[in-house]
DNA sequence: TATCATTTTTACCGTTTGGTCAAATATCTT
DNA sequence: AAGATATTTGACCAAACGGTAAAAATGATA
């Protein structure tokens, strides 16, 4: 008479996951994306998540040890969908192109995820306890390895001579700006709170900004 | 033998503030502060702020009637200190020296007041609920004035196409960018906690992207 | 259908938190 | 110094919150 065995223990260790825990899961995780993204860590609830999942709460801790283990989980399956569009700039291109490409890749990754932006930039904000390893380590790596690629760029004389970290960093700002300051963004221009008309124009001005002038092919 | 009267309630209307009163205020302000940008609202707690105070929570509940009215305080002082740099762009100024001192102004702010940033952050990532009005009305209008400044400048062809409205925010998201998320620059930097040296290499980035090429003298 | 493991719920607990109250103390004024 | 006012504090409270225990219900399996 266990009885009582929950299923986040390590006890059918590679995946065995019942349809029920598989279901319950992402339905935990899509809830507290929407709770935590508009509320913050301090500011969501187990019992507003709870109730999003349409689960009471001692069901919704039956699949997660504790809030932060939810919020934990949430965090690090962001990690790798924001890599991605970075992961594809290549040496074997042309500036121009690449960064073009990243950007619009990092725009779109805005206006589709807005949510999970927002998580990540509570979670920087708040000093980036839960992902700070990642940023050390991961992220810098890659932005090294990139960096190192747009440094030959320059160096080709095939780009304006720049910091490429730096600006990497301007490009994370200006895109994830239209997901995390969206309300911002929309008051200023006077749009209703679901009108996202506003990334066209976004898409308009950061080629302009970033390619239009400042990589030439001198 | 009434004994117990608030000062903020609307006894002395005109600023009648005693000595004790404005030293406190000041220092329960300075100490909220610390707490609300290093936590977020609903993360910092009232006996935090009055620690950081050196001061007991009721004597704090004495001056403020409650948590959001700190906030709020604090927050409404803010908001002319984030117009300021915007207000000073001259229409009578050539473009390159008037953007380029507004980014300036606009890093250097975010040098200098890297909490005040992050409290505007996460104001506007909670969904700008106090705000709201100001982003609606003030900061409208203001963007409304200067935008129509850079586009003068762009219809007399002395600065490249773009919508202004959306490259004023690049410049925010860029120069808030080295305040609210100095914990990701520093950790893919490799710097120490303490260290700013990035804001240095940060102007010259920006100012090889927004002016270097971007704005040209056609 | 009987059995067992999984899932869900009800009731509850200890702590934290925002906030109050009334008494005590300090400060100012005359 | 006396009296009035302003300030400070310790004790306290109700609600909210994260989390637990154990029984009840459901689902899988043979």
């Amino acid at each position: 008479m266990t009885g009582n065995a929950k299923p986040r223990a390590v006890e059918k260790p590679a995946g065995g996951k019942t349809r029920i825990q598989m279901e319950n899961e992402t339905r935990i995780l899509r809830a507290a994306l929407d709770i935590f993204s508009e509320s913050g860590f301090h500011g969501a609830t187990l019992d507003r998540i709870a109730s999003q999942a349409s689960m009471s709460k001692p069901n919704l801790l039956y699949y997660f040890r504790n809030k932060e283990e939810i919020h934990v989980a949430l965090l690090t399956g962001l990690l790798d969908v924001w890599l991605e569009p970075l992961r594809e700039i290549r040496p074997d291109g042309n500036p121009v192109d690449e960064i073009g490409s990243y950007i619009r890749r990092k725009l779109e990754s805005s206006r589709s995820f807005p949510r999970e932006s927002r998580l990540f930039a509570n979670e920087i904000l708040a000093g980036a306890p839960h992902i700070g390893d990642f940023l050390q380590t991961e992220l810098r790596q890659l932005v090294e390895e990139k960096a190192a690629i747009l440094q030959g760029w320059i160096d080709d004389g095939r780009m304006a001579t720049c910091d490429p970290r730096h600006l990497l960093f301007a490009i994370w700002s200006t895109t994830q700006h239209y997901a995390d300051f969206s309300v911002q963004v929309r008051h200023v221009l006077g749009l209703d709170p679901g009108d996202k008309s506003y990334y066209d124009e976004a898409a308009d001005m950061l080629e302009t900004l970033f390619l239009g002038q400042l990589i030439s092919a001198n």
